[in-house]
DNA sequence: GGCATTCCGATTGCATGCAGTTTGGCATGA
DNA sequence: TCATGCCAAACTGCATGCAATCGGAATGCC
């Protein structure tokens, strides 16, 4: 009775995961067309099984789906990056807040273990080192084991290393690695205020390094670019004025 | 060419609109079944559509979706509720920062209305009252544009429903009118830390108003009560100890 | 009477089929 | 050479069908 345990896994989530490690690897880039009856026959299954995974994809940001159109994997345009990374930064100070002085031996051990990891990859692709310090970071959150907590950092992390593969230059977010260990650190001696600022100055740092503000515009988003210049006469302010603030 | 718009508005975000209002005016309370057959039925689909649904719905947090199981409306734990709370204080931190001193005058009054509004329904069932609070502050997030912060503080909002369904007393949350109309005049003098400690004690204030902790069990959760008589014999401290810290 | 077992209806997991829409190439004409 | 219109292939939207699984009632056993 005790060792059924889940035994199915669910095909879907099967699709899922895979498409996941897919796309934050780069081995499927932004705008990669993605076709259900592909993807089905991919993984021995139907159409029916792999537009539900891109269903859930598309919840969580990674697959762009538009009716009656092929799935793609999502093109985040720059703002919206900005934007990720800012609630990036709050949610993991949350996590951060939460786990100051509260890990027990082993868990700060399987946090240093991580980073070694981490340690190890140096040298090998870039997606890899992305990979795992991104794994890092759904490794603090699961540790408050905090279900929406977990959900919300795993799936801003994901679009982040998507982020990263859309608008960082080569070789730009490695020396992360220090930076976690201080986090470590801080979280083991448990000063509440050190390891939040630590986070988010860590967070910024990634952001500041990865995105660099697309003076060429990268790939896609023609049709942005395009769209003042298709306003018939530009003579007023044109259009609602957009209220962004500009921030940083 | 251009009347065409989005001619066919997709079956499945349609029954996903209907059962998402049902579930935050409480129409359907945690724990409802929902059969897949059944809600395509009543919404003239199939079950496939019905199912998509749920899918979105599950990944939205307001619908628990076992395996070869029924399902339910989800019924979030206490501890939950604490969390979901503390993230949206973070996301809705982050809207008001960004749309302090930057709205026009016809936002501002559309906000004004929307309070009006709240303001009429005084009196009216509590679910109203609490569906209009919380469409205020998904009106204010979509000011910000910013898509990801739309989306993470829609869902969080409509899960907070769900929690003030789940644990709230009656008449508990109708006061909170005016605090929104502070949070609009500090919007619109453009006081950036102002508006964000307002937000920031706002919603504090409806989550202790609302989150009277269960003294005894309301409803299911069963297993979860018997959960520490299931360990075979607690004579040292049961388990890894929970990494929890106990926040206010 | 209390407890384990068996069996059947209810319900989901998944595949397939058909119709409608989009895409992109090709032919036609200026 | 370039623009235009048409058509077939590709793909999605959705419904239905079949097998597997689950929950609960009836049954048998002590």
């Amino acid at each position: 009775m005790a060792p059924t345990r889940n035994s199915k896994p669910d095909k879907a989530a099967i699709i899922c995961q895979a498409l996941r490690r897919a796309i934050i690897e780069q081995a499927l880039k932004p705008g990669t067309k993605l076709p259900e009856d592909a993807l089905g026959e991919r993984f021995g299954a139907s159409r029916t099984i792999a537009r539900h995974a891109l269903g859930q994809l598309a919840a969580e940001g990674l697959v762009e789906l538009r009716r009656n159109r092929i799935a793609v994997v999502a093109t985040p345009s720059w703002q919206e990056a900005r934007d990720t990374f800012d609630i990036r930064i709050e949610l993991e100070r949350l996590v951060v807040r939460q786990l100051a002085g509260q890990l027990d031996a082993g868990q700060i051990a399987r946090l240093r273990a991580h980073v070694d990891a981490e340690d190890g990859a140096r040298g090998g692709p870039d997606t890899v080192s992305i990979r795992l310090a991104t794994e890092f970071h759904i490794l603090l959150a699961e540790m408050t084991e905090s279900p929406i907590l977990i959900r919300y950092v795993s799936e801003i992390s994901y679009r982040c290393c998507l982020i990263l593969a859309t608008f960082s230059r080569p070789h730009s977010s490695d020396c992360a690695i220090s930076e976690h260990r201080a986090l470590i650190d801080a979280l083991e001696a448990g000063r509440v205020d050190d390891v939040m600022n630590l986070m988010h100055h860590h967070l910024e740092a990634v952001a500041d390094r990865a995105l660099v503000a697309p003076a060429k515009p990268r790939g896609r988003d023609i049709m942005d670019i395009l769209a003042p210049y298709a306003e018939p006469a530009p003579v007023a302010p044109a259009g609602q004025p957009r209220v962004r603030a500009i921030m940083r």
